[in-house]
DNA sequence: TGTACATCAGTGAACGCGCGTTCACTGATGTAC
DNA sequence: TGTACATCAGTGAACGCGCGTTCACTGATGTAC
């Protein structure tokens, strides 16, 4: 059965790998993979652009450096991290299971993307850090893990004083949580868990309840 | 007054800036000093020669590679951070706010020692990450936090299933604090902490009591 | 105490490398007429 | 509908750079006699 020709449309806008298409799409894509697959350090503007297909040259019509590449990957990861907590708070009823849940996916995340993971939180310079893009979808996460704490500081009836403590300690629990894993220092089988993410439930609801 | 000449050996054999002295000593403190400053990736074996006053080839005699002279900064690390751990933990008699004590060291010495820390967790490629040194002086701190979860898991009468989540959340959580706040992405001044210690302190008492 | 010599921590020149970035260019696309 | 042209995403060659590492060497130190 041929493929139907149906998400073609005729004039080669998204994607398309004619003699240009995508290319600023493509770039972050070639480079994610790069970056997970070899490493920060096998990260150059020109092999992604190798990767690509395209010329070393290619990639700063797109980019206005390399650091400006690091900077819309890290951005790509704040949206996908604040999708992927959301979705995990959408199927909790409960505002403490919310927070919870919040914090199952910020460690499902960062185990799936460690690397992406530590770009977000300390790879780039401070002279990307402050790039609007970069700083918009940073900022849509952290409204999200607040909004949870929020939420379970009402549900608990504590004081305004007293009640982020505990979520900003849930906070500080899965991240840390997460990048030990992430570097081997931490295994979550030694502690009867299957994974990052049962161990970070298992302790989560066992301190939040 | 003239220096009085008491801690100077006939024979140069620590430190001493004669024509050679204790290379590998002055290379690691030369290359800890560029770290902090200057940032990981201004960290070269070069520089640190440059540093150190010698030529670019003079570390070969000391260290089989880069990779090499970051090991022995990481174990270096490691040993410091068992020894703040260690220190802290000394002021105090309960078992529970000794186990406190070692994680607000945790976070002192991270905060302190910003590159170090990050160096130590993650920043060493796995060929050289099992090198007998390194894996000394990290088993070394990894004993000490252990201890120390253990020692407040026996005195709250916790059973052995259960107990070591308490100590492990704890460990989780200052590992995270300190990250963050390393990382600028928590202010402890916002949370009304004056320091990233003064909000460990404030929140492991809140936890563990 | 004095001399010959092995040792080995240093030197400085050189290697090959991949990088970020710039430059003048080319050639396909879309628009104005 | 057909042609002229501006636009701009691509090319490929080149720049200068600092790096990790190797090499044959040198010269001070400590030891054997």
């Amino acid at each position: 059965m041929p493929r139907a020709k149906k998400p073609q449309p005729d004039t080669a806008k998204p994607e398309a790998n004619y003699h240009h298409g995508d290319l600023r799409t493509a770039l972050i894509a070639a480079a994610r993979h790069i970056l997970e697959t070899e490493g920060r350090e096998a990260l150059s503007l020109r092999a992604a652009a190798r990767a690509a297909g395209v010329s070393q040259a290619a990639p700063y019509h797109h980019f206005a450096s390399k650091e400006a590449l690091l900077a819309a990957i890290a951005a790509q990861g704040f949206d996908e991290l604040a999708d992927v907590m959301t979705e995990r708070m959408a199927k909790e009823p409960d505002p403490i299971a919310r927070l919870n849940a919040s914090g199952v996916g910020y460690v499902a995340f960062a185990v799936n993307n460690p690397e992406i993971f530590a770009l977000m939180f300390g790879g780039l310079t401070s002279q990307v850090s402050g790039e609007p893009a970069l700083r918009e979808s940073g900022g849509r996460a952290y409204g999200v893990l607040q909004d949870a704490i929020m939420e379970s500081q009402k549900a608990k009836g504590r004081t305004a004083a007293d009640g982020p403590l505990a979520g900003l300690w849930s906070w500080c629990g899965v991240h840390g949580l997460a990048k030990l894993v992430i570097e081997q220092k931490l295994d979550p089988k030694k502690y009867g868990a299957p994974s990052a993410e049962a161990l970070a439930a298992a302790m989560l609801a066992r301190v939040n309840t």
